[in-house]
RNA sequence: GCGUCCGUAGCUCAACGGAUAGAGCAUCUGACUUCGGAUCAGAGGGUUGGGGGUUCGAGUCCCUCCGGACGCGCCA
């Protein structure tokens, strides 16, 4: 309850009960929103008005005057019916040095945490990951890491393609490389020849086509040798994901696997008690289930196939024991699913027969956390110049360079190992930044010439401002936690809009958390970063007239430092003492 | 054909049904040789794709048309 316009919705709330009086079903929802002819404004009233059928500026001034608000805000009628409300400064800097003190900074934990599976990242074994996997990685890891910050319990599940027909030519082509080889090809991470050259000799070698139908067989019917080889490629894959995880800073290690095979020994059961259910039926001599509301081009109804016409399981079937594996043994209260957003459809169809057999029951919810596609500069699908997919680990080398030579050319005064470590922040920081800041279910431009920009809303100008905060201590030689107990001093509009900046963390956090959505976030820090800057530029802080001034300023300035590296944190973005 | 998503300033994007649709970039004008100017203050720039409707109030909800992306039965 650290953000004041949470405090004053709850405060105001008596007041609008009052005035609606015992109209039945009167809304009594404050409807407490930033304001720019305000700190808050409360535009609860013109509705309330409406069903009282009475005159909405009436209504306002009787919440105004019962409303008690005594050192916490003035309240003004304005416009139609609007409640423009104004905190009062001792309030502010009350609240602010209460969150100084706190180690969430004002951010309130879930009072029911849930348990919460997140699916996300999901790359291929023997396939190169691509920016497609970017995003939901990206995605993903912030919202794990956000919700793990509000106190919900959450487990991090990477679904990656570790089964199918394909295992069949990869293995062979596996067994025609040698081991060794075949390793080394994958730990080097030119997985995309190793998986081209794979599928060019089952296009176009008879003999090779049989060994790899065969091998299939043999792999689920769990032949030892065979399972061996698939192992050994599941295994350098995942090194591989690893390794590139480990460059991102993403929080997904082997403890979160849980690919495709892992369902393997369900699948059958999904069947059986889809038909205890009495939902299964014949289509074309395969076993379906009809969810209604679904519809093909003829205008037929669209099944889902959970075991084909060869009795073979599709990855409906997989879908839905990962439901079922997610509610009943993991005990989930909330299913994430961190997939492109082409996939919807496909997921909704699952979640409505997980629903229809009751697996999925409310309050356990499924959710498609959707994600647009990432464009290339022209407007078309993000590609390399030969149209190849970008490899992801190609853009994370180019992001570190890029970003080094910037800090090199910027300061040239950091050691060459600092301007390094300093590029890898300022890269990685960059390209995560640039998926995070924008509406995710949108397409997203990627442009480097944006993302590494130094000014603008973009990862850089945060850390930035970050750096200059942390550079003002190392001036001052005052240890930051000697400032944490400050009450301090909004004197001026930019110290008392930093204030506003600084309180609000709290609701951008709940509403990254409870809508998933990250840009959410990324506005928020830009806000508070561009506040803070205003009032760097303003309010002299070592030399302010006054010590007590200036250790006020010293606790806006270490308590902004704190925020944005928490907040970027969340973001899966580290922060440099200097750049 | 059916379905989903998207369309906001020159460009990239915000806006939980609330007032005069906001930022950044770019453009233009300013800022005590500055605690890091990698900054700040300000200006211009819009029929929110078109048209209807619901509502006290619509960029937001509904319908329709236009434009774009993506899906649509035995791959994952």
């Amino acid at each position: 309850m650290a953000d004041p316009l949470v405090s004053v919705a709850a405060l105001l709330a008596p007041a609008f009960r009052q005035v609606a009086g015992p109209v039945a079903g009167a809304v009594v929802d404050p409807v407490v929103r930033p304001s720019d002819r305000a700190d808050a404004q409360a535009n609860g009233a013109l509705a309330l008005a409406k069903q009282l059928g009475r005159n909405p500026r009436d209504v306002a001034a009787d919440v105004v005057a019962a409303a008690r608000l005594d050192g916490v805000a003035t309240l003004e009628v304005a416009g139609p019916g609007f409640i423009n409300v104004t905190f009062a400064d001792d309030y502010l800097a009350a609240s602010l040095a209460a969150i100084a003190a706190d180690e969430l900074l004002g951010a309130s934990q879930s009072s029911s945490p849930l348990t919460a599976v997140i699916d996300y990242s999901h790359p291929n074994v023997a396939k190169e990951m691509h920016v497609g996997h970017l995003r939901s990685t990206i995605i993903g890891d912030c919202i794990a890491r956000v919700m793990t910050f509000l106190g919900h319990r959450v487990i991090r599940e990477n679904h990656i393609g570790d089964w199918g027909r394909p295992f069949g030519m990869l293995i062979e082509h596996l067994l025609d490389l040698g081991e060794a080889e075949a390793a080394h090809e994958l730990s080097v991470g030119d997985m995309n020849s190793f998986y081209r050259e794979a599928g060019r000799k089952f296009a176009a070698d008879e003999a090779f086509q049989v060994r790899a139908r065969q091998r299939v067989v043999e792999l689920q019917g769990g032949d030892p040798e065979t399972l061996r080889l698939w192992r050994l490629l599941v295994h350098e894959s995942t090194r591989y994901f690893n390794s590139v995880y480990a460059r991102l800073g993403v929080l997904l290690s082997d403890d979160d696997l849980m690919g495709e095979s892992a369902y393997n020994h369900m699948l059958g059961a999904v069947v059986d008690r889809l038909a205890a259910a009495g939902l299964l039926q014949r289509s074309d001599g395969a076993d379906v289930v009809f969810p209604p509301g679904f519809v093909n081009r003829e205008g037929d109804p669209l099944p889902v196939i959970v075991r084909n016409r060869v009795g073979g399981y599709p990855y409906a079937t997989t879908d839905l024991a990962c439901v079922i594996d997610r509610v009943e043994r993991v005990r989930a209260d909330l299913l994430l699913y961190v997939v492109g957003a082409p996939q919807a459809q496909h997921l909704e169809m699952v979640f409505a027969v997980a629903q229809m057999a009751g697996w999925l029951q409310a309050p356990t919810e499924a959710v498609h956390v959707a994600f647009g596609n990432v464009l290339g500069s022209d407007g078309k699908m993000f590609k390399s110049r030969s149209g190849d997919t970008v490899k992801l680990s190609d853009l994370i080398d180019e992001a570190v360079a890029r970003a080094t030579r910037q800090v090199a050319g910027k300061n040239p005064e950091l050691s060459p190992a600092e301007q390094s470590e300093v590029g890898r922040i300022v890269g990685i920081g960059a390209i995560k930044y640039a998926d995070l800041s924008t509406d995710r279910v949108k397409d997203y431009a990627f442009d480097w010439e944006r993302m590494l920009a130094f000014e603008g809303n973009t990862a850089p100008y945060l850390q930035y401002a970050y750096a200059r905060i942390r550079s003002i201590f190392r001036r001052v030689g005052v240890e930051p936690h000697h400032v944490r107990s400050v009450v301090p001093v909004l004197g001026t509009p930019q110290e008392r809009s930093l204030a506003l900046a600084l309180l609000a963390f709290d609701g951008a956090v709940a509403e990254t958390s409870t809508r998933y959505l990250p840009h959410r976030l990324c506005t928020y820090l830009f806000e508070l970063a561009q506040a803070f800057t205003a009032f760097y530029d303003a309010c002299p802080v070592l030399k302010a007239e006054t010590d007590e001034l200036r250790t006020s300023r010293l606790a806006l300035a270490d308590l902004t430092a704190r925020v944005l590296a928490k907040g970027l944190d969340l973001l899966g973005i580290d922060v440099p003492e200097r750049m």
